[in-house]
DNA sequence: ACATTTTTCTCGACAGCCAAGAAAATTTCT
DNA sequence: AGAAATTTTCTTGGCTGTCGAGAAAAATGT
């Protein structure tokens, strides 16, 4: 309820900014922050100080001394001062990312899960035995790792580090962070993987300088199922972002079913399940086959490519699922890019034209104009971008930024 | 970008906070303010005093003495501290209301339009000397009036007061701001009706307290057009809202023409004319007629319940639009609570089941539980609530809390 | 060596919040 | 009626924070 500001908090707000100059710009000095910033230098002085008597910022080794006068002393991050895990789940594999306060990944490893896992116990005893290991290899104390954030497919129960329904374990829910809060002090989070590709993307074309309105951007992952997330830039600058199950939004009544339960579901059309469905003129109430391996998709790919009806029939039906899911998810929240990624990209030339029309069929952007669609091959990438960025600038603003919330405080 | 804080933007809040407190609670006194807000006592004195120097808020008269010791002064707004001029257009008439500082209404009348005017100069003529006719009846100056707000069915254009496409002028656009800001130093807007209506019901169920989740309402507005709007209350006490185009989300592919040039939009089924295109079999290429009285409808209705085949189909067929849209929405947003209110509400019953299937096919409310559904019948009521309350909110955040935006202090 | 230039640091002024206690205004007790 | 008790409002002094201006520092150029 509209917090109340003291003199406190109008210093953690200050600090915040310092810090995401630094997160934002990389290694700056003193000068180029209150430029940014607008703070005066004397301000940046007292928190800069501040924050490296805090072990939180150092000075950088040297600047080349490009001109006359003193030279520039350039701050950073130190990258001791907190490290975060970033976890990746996804149906084949588990990926554990350590990195440091500084942005950089400082150790990786991936670990192959048991085909169509169903065993929600064995799988969390992995997943602690995993994070054990991550932490040992660098030989870090829990304590040290600040956030531990996982990235996932399906669906998270609000508020709260739970799975609440995925492909791989239905409805079988794991709470994370009962699973770890008690071997692990920093805290938990549980995100869907699409939302990070979104942050990611909004995060590197980093907004145009202080318009007022606020910028959205819609990121559509074509895989197994079809993932999509929002990010937004707010316009006071901070970054939200969140990924509604737009795979499990109705497409049709009464369509082919789709492994939630429901019928006509996008997915039921795009996932890969569906294009194969389709494309075999399978039953529309049987799922084909759980999992089906991109191969089997580029095979009908290839065969649409070369004039198969069936084939073709079956992209295009998957494409206009999607595009009319973004003509009407346009609709709702107004007109914004669209980026594209996802092992799924290998066959947009097949639903390029359904998605086009989706979105063009739209009342706003008739009026205004078609909004961009890129396409981003590499998604790993973006997720585990759009998570370490993230978690990092949340520590900045909500944790590092307090001063009162910094217990590890050093002389 | 990430606005660094001063003492001065330090004050601004704190004024914000202070005017919210009179804004939400009503007549309160110094500690009573001191309370729900947190700040101390002193600073409420320092800020109250201040206030009341520059003639924004003032002692109500006397307390009732209602225990021993000192009695509270109250305080309250200075109803001519500032005014609003709140306008609803209708198709039918429009609607000029002007409300004081402390909220109260002052005056109002409103004048009918021409049937399906289409002149839009003529509509904008008439649109100034009405309020000019609403600052003479109260022998106000212009510059006393600080926001001209105004509420309309119809698309807006992001980010400046113009009039997009509407029911009446097609895509004949009008430029508020263009038109108002000559004459009128105050500030112009131009909303959705809906999301007015969405804000009143936010407002007056005001949030529980300080729970971290924002949480939602959307509002479906039954008339000639089906209208929707959502607000949003932040984790940290803002109130936005925004007012979809949802009418004309498409509802089926290939649907039924609607009047926005698209086919199948949900008010094609579920429009006045589309309800009574589908009850008397008019080809799906036409639309029966622009304006269709209530009375019409309520016929069709009469019919529905003593079992007239088509007119029972033609509701239904409205509902199913609605209820899937509201589905599809619900999939978009997450799960939030669902007022309806409009005109249509009198023919609730025969759509009712439709709709709470489409709320209740969706994997995330299967995993939680049924939102709450309620009916708001005096719909001019909520928009009229929304809009001034939405304005002074704004008037006491952004203008009046700003010290340095204040060029009418006095001694 | 000394002037010049650029950056960083320091100091005093000013604004804001807060705790504590003084002052004010009323009721209750004697 | 006057004193005590009670509750609220107002004031004072201390602390924290930002800012402008200028001093100090650290380099290059002559």
């Amino acid at each position: 309820m509209l917090m109340k500001a003291s003199t406190g908090s109008l210093r953690m707000q200050n600090r915040g900014i310092v810090l995401s100059a630094l997160r934002r710009l990389g290694a700056v000095s003193h000068t180029e922050i209150s430029e940014w910033s607008g703070l005066s230098s004397a301000t940046i002085s007292a928190i800069t100080t501040e924050l490296e008597k805090e072990n939180i910022l150092q000075r950088v080794e040297q600047a080349p001394a490009s001109g006359r006068g003193r030279p520039r002393v350039k701050l950073q991050q130190n990258p001791d001062a907190a490290y975060i895990a970033t976890i990746r789940i996804t149906s084949e594999t588990i990926q554990y990312s350590l990195v440091d306060y500084s942005g950089i990944l400082k150790d990786r490893f991936e670990e192959k899960r048991p085909p169509e896992e169903k065993d929600v116990d064995a799988f969390c005893a992995r997943f602690k035995a995993g994070l054990e290991r991550l932490a040992n290899r660098s030989k870090l104390d829990h304590a040290r790792i600040m956030t531990i954030s996982i990235a996932t497919k399906g669906l998270v129960t609000r508020g709260k580090p739970e799975l609440s329904w995925s492909p791989v374990f239905e409805n079988q829910t794991i709470d994370f962070e009962a699973l770890l809060s008690k071997d692990w002090p920093g805290q938990i989070r549980l995100t869907n993987d699409t939302q990070f590709a979104a942050q990611a993307i909004m995060r590197k074309n980093l907004a145009s300088p202080s318009n007022q309105e606020k910028s959205q951007i819609a990121v559509l992952s074509l895989n197994h199922s079809i993932g999509l997330g929002i990010a937004t830039q707010e316009p006071d600058g901070r970054i939200t972002a969140f990924a509604p199950p737009f795979g499990h939004m109705m497409h049709i009544n009464d369509g082919p079913i789709c492994r939630c339960g429901s019928h006509g579901c996008i997915e039921a059309f795009a996932g890969y399940y569906g294009i194969l469905r389709t494309a075999f003129e399978v039953d529309k109430n049987i799922i084909p086959a759980k999992f089906i391996p991109s191969t089997e998709i580029e095979k009908i790919a290839m065969r649409a490519r070369q004039g198969d009806r069936m084939s073709e029939y079956a992209f295009r039906m998957a494409g206009e699922a999607i595009g009319i899911g973004i003509g009407r998810l346009l609709t709702l929240l107004g007109p914004m890019p669209i980026a594209i990624t996802g092992a799924g990209i290998s066959y947009y030339d097949l639903i390029q034209d359904a998605i086009l029309n989706g979105v063009r069929n739209n009342l706003q952007i008739r009026r205004e104009r078609m909004p961009d669609i890129s396409l981003y091959p590499d998604e790993s990438e973006l997720i585990f971008y759009g998570n370490a960025q993230g978690c990092l600038s949340d520590l900045d603003n909500n944790i590092i930024a307090d001063r009162t919330a910094l217990y590890w405080k050093q002389t």
